[in-house]
Parts: structure tokens; C-alpha cells; sequence
DNA sequence: TACGTCTCACTTTTT
DNA sequence: GTGAGACGTA
């Protein structure tokens, strides 16, 4: 097979050009992907490169699974040994061999953003410092922007020794450090942190490695920041064979830390290095594309360039303004309902938005619609409560210096250990600079622990049951245990409710997760089931499998693509964001979202605003976004005329009413199957099936947030929407 | 120690 | 509108 065929001159170029620094700025669906497979597939095939030496990095799981699929399909078989992740991972890997050279335990754990939060407390209570002065949130952004542009704790204090706030900030930031340390626990930033911090250290790892990569090659190059470049340029020191893909227009993670010299300034860095330019657009039409342009071109700060396409002109892009964020909903509902009698399918279709409070309307309304869709963002399944106390009971497992682990589950479920004896352990065991768990391993030593003492023993010995088996049994046999011993299932088991039930659902499909990877080949332990599942992202399981609208926020969307688009809440104080619009840099970056949610657009666009929204309890009336009004007045199209409003219901909620029915009244059944009613305790669901039983009526309701439920008609108070 | 009530805050978030 | 966390009371 030829791997140059098909390609455009600068993508072959881009794909020939192995040796060397390489620069690729690739424009929005030119091709980068293929591009980057292509090239990976060039090294092997026609360089005689072996895998193992390729280093492909990517932002999301997702990306790199497809990126590895994508060179296999081309090369016909696989290629195990090549090294395609996302930067975390990559660095856990090789940090689970090396990370002792720098005083952790192998088996260290990772924090996420949630455990961070709780440790964050616990340093601030520590040193007394008032959270209400110092939002927790705040701080730990503050830490994590230090860890980002490598500043450490004693470094970030001199830094700024004449600022108060900031020296309290270095405190909580030294001490947040050394706890992270006890528990032998990484943050996200730290894995990225120490792994640069282990090459500095050891030059004999960082050889080791240098000599593995010889050509590595960096995806989204735009968002990296300080501490992925620096890492980046350590590991390709001494080949030189460095190639990064990015767009200066796509960058919308700076508020996290990313840092747009790395790309802006990769020439200055590498003297040597080559440029290409991606500039012709496989994805859109060129309506989509000027309307993109035509938004961009009001950033300052950006280097001016131009997609082009060959592409058809297509359809004027689609402007909509409702009433309110009902009409809104129902207009994108009738909109894909009208397509999708046209020959689309739903899985044709994006919703984007700024942020995920915006998708429950739309959500609501697409149920009562009968429209599949799917949420990609939200609560994650890894945060919900359930599964991250199993998930504790693993750390604890794995390693028993977690203290934040343990203390999520050392009452959980409810054993009579209380705050005042964890309070006592936790003075014992900063006293003696040992770990919470060793103290109440051994509680008859400390005369404050007595009275606990026998309950302390139990939970231990419990802790050390499952420790014993962790390496004799497969992890989703111990997740079994686990919840069964524990009595976390016999809790929830006990409850017996729609939502109890669907914790438990959540349990089991956290078992198959285990399954799953079981499967895998040489798949590891307990360990590295716990490294591979805290860096999950929610993009990573999203398919295109289903025929299913998606919904989602345009920072997910980045990288997707979709032939129909509807970009809603286009109003000033939703999108652009109130808290972005005083600053230019930041509004920029809302630019540079707002043109990535563009181009996700394959052959039709929809700019959709309402005129008032109800967002977080109350309503405002907004100016549509500014970046509706930049688009070429030319390219649109009023839809609010030629919309086909026809069937669907088009009032909001509150134009109805919720009519009163009391509780003996013979049930005055005007329901069917179908139906949206409102229960006041389940809330919004649909009726699947009704029954009829003596002189009442049995139904079945599929309820938005708490599953499915039976109910009897005369008691359920239910409200027809 | 456990549970109920009150208050507040609330963007985006590849890992 | 909603959920988490703090705080106070039985």
C-alpha cells in the first residue's frame, strides 16, 4: 500500500519529513490525523523504525486508542510495542519503574481533583488559614499553575515573599506537597511534575529514555503547557526528531494552564526546524468556513491565515432566536425531527453548548420528543459517590498511607468510628509522622483510642483480609468482595430505593469496567487498574456507534466532527461567558471556542440564541453573543421564518401549569403510553406502560433521574407536561 | 454520633 | 434550581 496516496503536497511533505524538528500547523479538518498516522506508518514501513520507538502523544485517551487503531489498519497489523498516549499516561508508565529514584513508592496512587479538594482542607484547617478568605478552589488552581510552570513550593514562597496572600498560598502549597508525599499519592500535575523532575535528577533514566524515542511526535501542541514542553524537549534532546501538530485558533485550555508560546515560539526553540502549513479544509463546506473566518479575524492576537476548501458552498448557516431556552430546545428537537425525515441520521447531529447546565432543557425536551441522544460531560461516573468509595476501599488496599482514602471509608458505611476518634488517630499520627492507618492498627497503644479500640481492630482486619487476597484474586473478584464484606452493598441493598438500586447498578458496571480490563492483554493488577481508571476522561467513551444525538460542551467537542451542528445559548453572558467579557485575553479564548464549535461542522450550521434564559434560578434577558452578530450577515439565514415548526409542542413549562390533583381523587386517566408527566418526588419521566388493576391502574414510568418505577396511578399525583 | 436544616455558589476541565 | 458542605440540635 502506498502511504502517500490520496495526500495533498504539504501533507506528503509533512509525512516524508522524519528527520529533524518539524512544525505542523494544521488548520481545522486538514487532515492533521491522518497526517500523523501516515507518518507513524512511515517510519515503520519504509524507515525500517521499530515501534518501540516512537513516542506519540495525545490529549485524550480517546484520541490515542483511534491513533493506534488508525496505524494498524494502515500497516495490517499491530504495532504493540509503539508508544501512543496521552502525556499522563505515558508518565505514569514510566514513573511506576523509576519513581523510588526520586523517593516515592512504586505503588503510589493518583488524586483526583475531588481527593485534591479534600487534602487541600485539611492543609488549610492545619495551618489555620480561614477558607473563607482563601477559596480552596482558588489555591489549589494557584498550586496547580505553579506545578505547571515547574515552580516548587520553597521557590513559589521567595517568589513572592512580599505579597501576603501569596506567601499563605506557598504555605499551603509546601504542606499540600509534603502530605501528597506521605500518602504517597500524586496529583495530576505531579505525575507530569516528577517525571521531569526524575529526569533532572537521574540523567541515567532520562539516557534511557532518550535513547528509546527517537522520534516523537505531539498532537493539540497548542494546549501543552510549560511542564509538557520542558518534558518534551528533555526526551527529544538528543535525536532531534521532534514534530508537533498544532493550531493557534483552536487553543481554548489557557485558563488551565496551557501556554501558546510553546507553539508560537517551537521555530525560535529549534533553529532548524521545518514549518508546514495544513491550510486546505477536507471537513466543511465554505459557508461553514467563512462564517468560522469571519469570526476568528476579530482576534488580535493571532497569526492571520486562511482555510480554503474545495468543497461545495452548501447551505447558509441556520440562525434561530426563540423566546426563551424551552423554545430554544424544542426548535433544535423540530429542526433534527424535519432532518431526520429527510434521510439523517441521529447520529448526524451535535448540540453544543458553554456549559452543562445548559442541557437539561434540551434534555427534557428530547425525551418528551422521543429524540436518542446521548451526554457526553456532566458528573462523571467516576465521581459519583458510589463508585468512589469502592474505589477508596481499593487505594486503602493498595496502599494504606492513602489518608484520604481511608477516611472516606473508615465509617462509611456507618461502624461507630466517628470524627472524634478519627480526630484523636489523626493527632497520633502527624505526632509520631506516621500514617492514620498504622496508628489505628495499633489502637490499644494509645489510651485515647480505647474506647474505639475493638472497632478500629475489626476495620483493619477487614482492610488486611482484602490485601491478602489482592494479588491471589482478579481485581473484579475483589471489587465483589469488597462491596460484600463491607457492607457498602447490603447498605445500599437495605435502602431499597430507585435510587439506592441505581447506585448499585453503578457498582456492577464498575465490575465489568474491571472485566474489561482483565481482558486486556498483560493487563497488570490491582495497581494499574486504579492508574488506568483515574485517567478516564468521559470523551473517552463516547462512540459514534449509536445512532444517537450527542449533547455535549464545545470544549468536548474538540477534535469531533458532525455533519449538522447547532451551537446553542449564542447570548452575550452565556457565550461569550459573563466572567470572560471584561477581560481581552479571556474573550478570545471564548472566540477561539466559538471557532472550533464552528468547524465541527460538516455540511450544515445552526446559531442559536433565545431571547430570555432561566439559568441557576433566574432569568435573564441577554443581547445575543456578539459572535453571532460577527458572522457575515451574508451566510445566514433567518430559520425563525422557514423553521419547521409544525407537531411539536412549542409552549415553555410554565405556559401549562401544573394543574393540582389530590391525592384520593379517582385518577382521571387521560394518560397514555408516552406521555411526560412530572412526579413530585421522582420528578420528570415518561410513561412506558400502563396497566389496569380493580379501579386503579399500574404504571410503569421511565423517570429522567431515577430510572424506571412503578407506580399506582391514584397515589402517584402525576401531572401530564 | 446522626440527622435535619440552612446557606451559598454556580464556566469551560483533554488528565 | 440544585447540590454540597457547614452547623446546630436530639
Amino acid at each position: 500500500m502506498d502511504l502517500l496516496k490520496g495526500l495533498n503536497k504539504e501533507q506528503k511533505e509533512a509525512v516524508m519529513h522524519t528527520e529533524g524538528p518539524l512544525l505542523i500547523l494544521a488548520g481545522a479538518g486538514s487532515g492533521k490525523t491522518r497526517v500523523l498516522t501516515h507518518r507513524i506508518a512511515y517510519l515503520i514501513k519504509e524507515k525500517n523504525v521499530n515501534p518501540g520507538r516512537i513516542l506519540a502523544i495525545t490529549f485524550t485517551n480517546k484520541a490515542a486508542n483511534e491513533m493506534k487503531e488508525r496505524v494498524e489498519g494502515i500497516l495490517g497489523e499491530t504495532a504493540k510495542d509503539m508508544w501512543i498516549s496521552t502525556f499522563h499516561s505515558a508518565c505514569v508508565r514510566i514513573l511506576r519503574r523509576h519513581i523510588d529514584r526520586i523517593g516515592f513508592k512504586r505503588n503510589f496512587v493518583i488524586y483526583d481533583s475531588a481527593d485534591q479538594k479534600t487534602l487541600i482542607q485539611d492543609c488549610m484547617k492545619e495551618i489555620n488559614v480561614n477558607e473563607r478568605l482563601y477559596d480552596p478552589k482558588a489555591v489549589l488552581n494557584a498550586i496547580s499553575r505553579a506545578k505547571d510552570e515547574l515552580i516548587e513550593p520553597d521557590r513559589y514562597m521567595k517568589m513572592n515573599e512580599s505579597d501576603f496572600r501569596s506567601r499563605v498560598m506557598g504555605e499551603i502549597y509546601a504542606l499540600y506537597q509534603k502530605k501528597l508525599r506521605l500518602n504517597n499519592a500524586l496529583d495530576f500535575d505531579d505525575i507530569l511534575f516528577y517525571t521531569i523532575k526524575l529526569f533532572i535528577e537521574n540523567n541515567d533514566v532520562l539516557q534511557l529514555f532518550q535513547n528509546q524515542f527517537r522520534y516523537i511526535m505531539v498532537d493539540e501542541y497548542q494546549d501543552t503547557n510549560t511542564a509538557q514542553y520542558h518534558l518534551v524537549s528533555l526526551l527529544a534532546q538528543k535525536h532531534r526528531n521532534i514534530c508537533v501538530v498544532g493550531d493557534d485558533d483552536q487553543s481554548i485550555y489557557l485558563f488551565r494552564g496551557a501556554n501558546i508560546r510553546n507553539i508560537l515560539d517551537f521555530e525560535k526553540e529549534f533553529k532548524d526546524c521545518r514549518v508546514i502549513k495544513l491550510e486546505q479544509n477536507y471537513r466543511s463546506t465554505q459557508t461553514i468556513l467563512k462564517a468560522a473566518y469571519s469570526v476568528i479575524r476579530n482576534n488580535k492576537e493571532r497569526k492571520d491565515k486562511k482555510l480554503w476548501t474545495q468543497n461545495i458552498e452548501g447551505e447558509k448557516i441556520k440562525s434561530f432566536e426563540g423566546d426563551n431556552e424551552h423554545a430554544e430546545a424544542v426548535f433544535v428537537a423540530s429542526e433534527i425531527k424535519h432532518l431526520c425525515s429527510k434521510g439523517k441520521n441521529y447520529r448526524d447531529f451535535a448540540v453544543l453548548y458553554r456549559m452543562n447546565a445548559q442541557s437539561r432543557v434540551i434534555e427534557d425536551t428530547f425525551i418528551r420528543e422521543g429524540i436518542p441522544y446521548k451526554i457526553v460531560g456532566g458528573l462523571r461516573f467516576y465521581d459519583r459517590k458510589e463508585i468512589k468509595d469502592v474505589l477508596a476501599y481499593l487505594r486503602v488496599i493498595q496502599n494504606p498511607g492513602d489518608t484520604i482514602s481511608l477516611k472516606r471509608i473508615i465509617n462509611t458505611p456507618r461502624r461507630g468510628i466517628g470524627s472524634t476518634t478519627l480526630e484523636r488517630a489523626e493527632e497520633i499520627a502527624s505526632i509520631n509522622e506516621d500514617s492514620i492507618y498504622n496508628v489505628i492498627r495499633s489502637s490499644n497503644l494509645y489510651p485515647e483510642l480505647q474506647r474505639a479500640s475493638s472497632k478500629l481492630d475489626s476495620f483493619c482486619n477487614m482492610i488486611e483480609e482484602f490485601t491478602g487476597m489482592k494479588d491471589q484474586i482478579p481485581v473484579s473478584e475483589l471489587i465483589g468482595r469488597v462491596i460484600e464484606v463491607s457492607g457498602l452493598l447490603s447498605e445500599l441493598e437495605k435502602e431499597d430505593t430507585i435510587e439506592a438500586n441505581s447506585r448499585i447498578e453503578n457498582i456492577k458496571e464498575l465490575i465489568s469496567v474491571a472485566l474489561e480490563f482483565e481482558a486486556q492483554e498483560n493487563s497488570g493488577g490491582l495497581e494499574d487498574f486504579l492508574a488506568q481508571i483515574s485517567l478516564v476522561s468521559d470523551i473517552d467513551g463516547f462512540s459514534d456507534k449509536e445512532d444517537s444525538v450527542v449533547l455535549m460542551t464545545l470544549h468536548s467537542a474538540k477534535g469531533l466532527e458532525f455533519p449538522v451542528v447547532f451551537i446553542t445559548g449564542m447570548e452575550e453572558g452565556v457565550f461569550p461567558s459573563y466572567r470572560s467579557v471584561a477581560y481581552e485575553t479571556q474573550l478570545e479564548e471564548e472566540r477561539r471556542l466559538c471557532y472550533v464549535g464552528i468547524t465541527r461542522a460538516k455540511e450544515l450550521l445552526y446559531l442559536v440564541n433565545a431571547k430570555s434564559r432561566t439559568l441557576f434560578g433566574s432569568t435573564s434577558f441577554n443581547l445575543v453573543s456578539r459572535f453571532k452578530e460577527e458572522v457575515d450577515s451574508m451566510l445566514l439565514e433567518d430559520a425563525n421564518r422557514t423553521s419547521s415548526k409544525g407537531s411539536v409542542f412549542t409552549g415553555g413549562f410554565a405556559a401549562n401549569g401544573f394543574i393540582k390533583q389530590t391525592k384520593n381523587e379517582k385518577p382521571n386517566f387521560d394518560f397514555c403510553e408516552g406521555d411526560m408527566v412530572v412526579h413530585r418526588k421522582f420528578g420528570v419521566g415518561i410513561i412506558v406502560s400502563i396497566e389496569e388493576v380493580e379501579d386503579d391502574f399500574k404504571v410503569e414510568i421511565q423517570f429522567r433521574k431515577s430510572g424506571m418505577k412503578r407506580l399506582m396511578a391514584k397515589y402517584a399525583n402525576l401531572v401530564k407536561l
